[in-house]
DNA sequence: GGGAACAGGTAATATAATAACGTCTCTTAC
DNA sequence: GTAAGAGACGTTATTATATTACCTGTTCCC
């Protein structure tokens, strides 16, 4: 075993957060793409901790700290935005939101969720998309778009237990 | 490649049904669950065709039979008691329910979902699995559970496109 | 500075799932 | 045989998630 991630391990999580909106700021300069305050803030809501967040806890951030009552729409339209952009991914099985580790170039990321501290960790194993390319193949399949989604115990998790 | 699966195919698909339910009679004969009406009557539905079924759907259709309308709860219960029993499998990324291939032993399946004819085909390739577990590993993460759903093209809409 | 494209506010609605509680029906021990 | 308990399902209400439609304001660009 290589190292646990990140998301495992206590750190200081002011430098994830702060390392992704700067990321995103500059991908974002580079590509002509808007990083509005609105879409910034939830990105940096969703970057609040290694956790997929839902588009509804977002939404409540917002209102509260706005006063008035964000409606749905202003929260699902940021998150389009972040995730054509490669900003965030969706966790389908858990209709949840998380920051993308790695949005300098396109991907579609691979998550171990942890079960006890809810932690999503991203992978980008080439190991797993090829035998899903592969065993798709086998029986005529083209594959476009791949979820990969496991949950489990986290390294930081089994050592509590 | 292999022979396409069924899925992609044209083929009579009443014998699907009736082998999926023979199937079911006899794994819950044979573990002492009750497959009742209701139950074998929605894994029939799910059954229809290879297409992911909302449980709305069920929902929609057992209404318009009973002519009374059927509440959620009804159609949810049934699918939990088919979920939990390995007769049907839930595609996340759809939300929506598909019966089992292969319910006579336990597993999780690995879906591909075709874009074009929504047919989900059912794969259980130790490869996969293994790739993902052994990523996982590497990181120091326990696998639990596997969700594995692709979108892309079947071998059977490939061709007439 | 005027038009087009984009961002976002707002209200309503659609879709998916669960909670809470009651009733009926089996099974099984006595 | 019957009463207790478990399981299955009906019913109403509610919660959670996501989208549609329409409108207003801002920014970009010529």
């Amino acid at each position: 075993m290589t190292q646990a991630p990140l998301a495992s391990r206590p750190h200081d999580h002011s430098h994830c957060v702060s390392h992704a909106l700067t990321e995103a700021e500059s991908i974002c300069t580079r590509q002509g793409l808007r990083l509005t305050a609105l879409r910034k803030r939830v990105l940096e809501l969703v970057w609040h901790s290694h956790k997929p967040l839902g588009a509804y806890d977002i939404l409540g951030v917002l209102s509260e700290e706005d006063g008035r009552r964000a409606a749905p729409p202003t929260v699902y339209r940021a998150l389009d935005f972040l995730l054509e952009n490669g900003l965030v991914h969706r966790i389908a099985s858990l209709n949840a939101f998380i920051g993308c580790s790695h949005p300098e170039h396109p991907h579609q990321g691979q998550f171990l969720i942890c079960r006890a501290c809810s932690a999503a960790i991203e992978l980008e194993q080439a190991t797993i998309s090829d035998a899903i390319v592969g065993a798709a193949a086998d029986v005529g399949f083209v594959v476009e778009r791949q979820t990969v989604e496991v949950v489990g115990l986290c390294a930081g998790c089994r050592e509590h237990a």
